[in-house]
DNA sequence: CTAAATTTGTTTGTGTGCAAATGGAATTCC
DNA sequence: GGAATTCCATTTGCACACAAACAAATTTAG
């Protein structure tokens, strides 16, 4: 029961934590701050959803898998992603000819118009994200992040 | 239905857009090689758990909302948050003594003693994320993310 | 060729994140 | 002092994100 009384056995605690210098706290705080910039220019489309289609604009028909490595995202999280586009009809997916474990997954003639119409405004989505920074400032910027990656 | 039909009038689509090139991809896929590092460096808790922790422990009793403020949480989220914190015994809830709205939280004696063991290794999950880079990049990096918060 | 290992997609469970709606409590403003 | 506003916490619903377990199909190794 000794243990239970708080003396001054505590030792001046090590306050000098401080979470707001921490790398990931910030890069939260940046992806919130994008995310939000992102869902104000683009409302009508989340940035997984877009990112996904995208990458399917650059890689033609892959499986769903191949597209979700190309993504970033696992198995689970691009399946979710892939069903929600396939709702709205602007992804579609066919069994492919071959190997019949995989799902080829394509943009749809309505997704692709939808995308190119996207296109720009998701320019200038990094564009505003980026814009409290000077151009030198944004070039080592993105060669930090991708040296992070 | 003459729009229906595929010709050249499709102008050799602008196919500039390179996700690979963009912040906010860049950010999500920084973003989980830290998440990455800090799943292996403490299993024990999330980098979210961790925060709510850390900053309870720099701004003392303080009420919910205003911890999620200061950790960047919607209220919805810091409850979740501080729920699963509370049923594993390391941070507590005690209504505000004048303010009935108010719900004061704080970490427990168990939660303090947890905190200090984790924070060395907190720190060493920041190193491990930076290593990349060298300590000016890293410096510059810190300064243009404080930037785009 | 066949057994073992790998790959692909799916499901389930947990943990953020945010929008929107709600109800209760405190504050402001006239 | 009372109405309008604001604040606090909660709940619901949706969208990632990842771990783990799984079945079916394919590939590899012996």
């Amino acid at each position: 029961m000794a243990d239970e009384i708080l003396v001054d056995t505590e030792p001046a605690r090590d306050e000098a934590y401080h979470l707001d210098t921490q790398v990931g706290f910030l890069l939260r705080k940046v992806t919130q701050r994008h995310l939000s910039i992102f869902g104000a220019v683009l409302p009508e489309i989340t940035a997984t959803q877009f990112a996904t289609m995208a990458k399917s604009c650059e890689l033609g028909a892959v499986s769903q898998n191949e597209l979700g490595r190309a993504t970033a995202m696992d198995a689970a999280t691009i399946k979710g992603v892939i069903d929600r586009l396939q709702s709205r009809g602007l992804m579609a997916t066919t069994p492919h000819p071959s190997d019949r474990r995989r799902l080829i997954v394509t943009l749809t003639e309505r997704g692709r118009v939808a995308l190119e119409a996207m296109k720009a405004r998701a320019r200038e989505i990094s564009e505003q994200t980026l814009a409290p920074l000077s151009l030198p400032e944004r070039r080592a910027f993105l060669r930090a992040l991708k040296k992070l990656t």
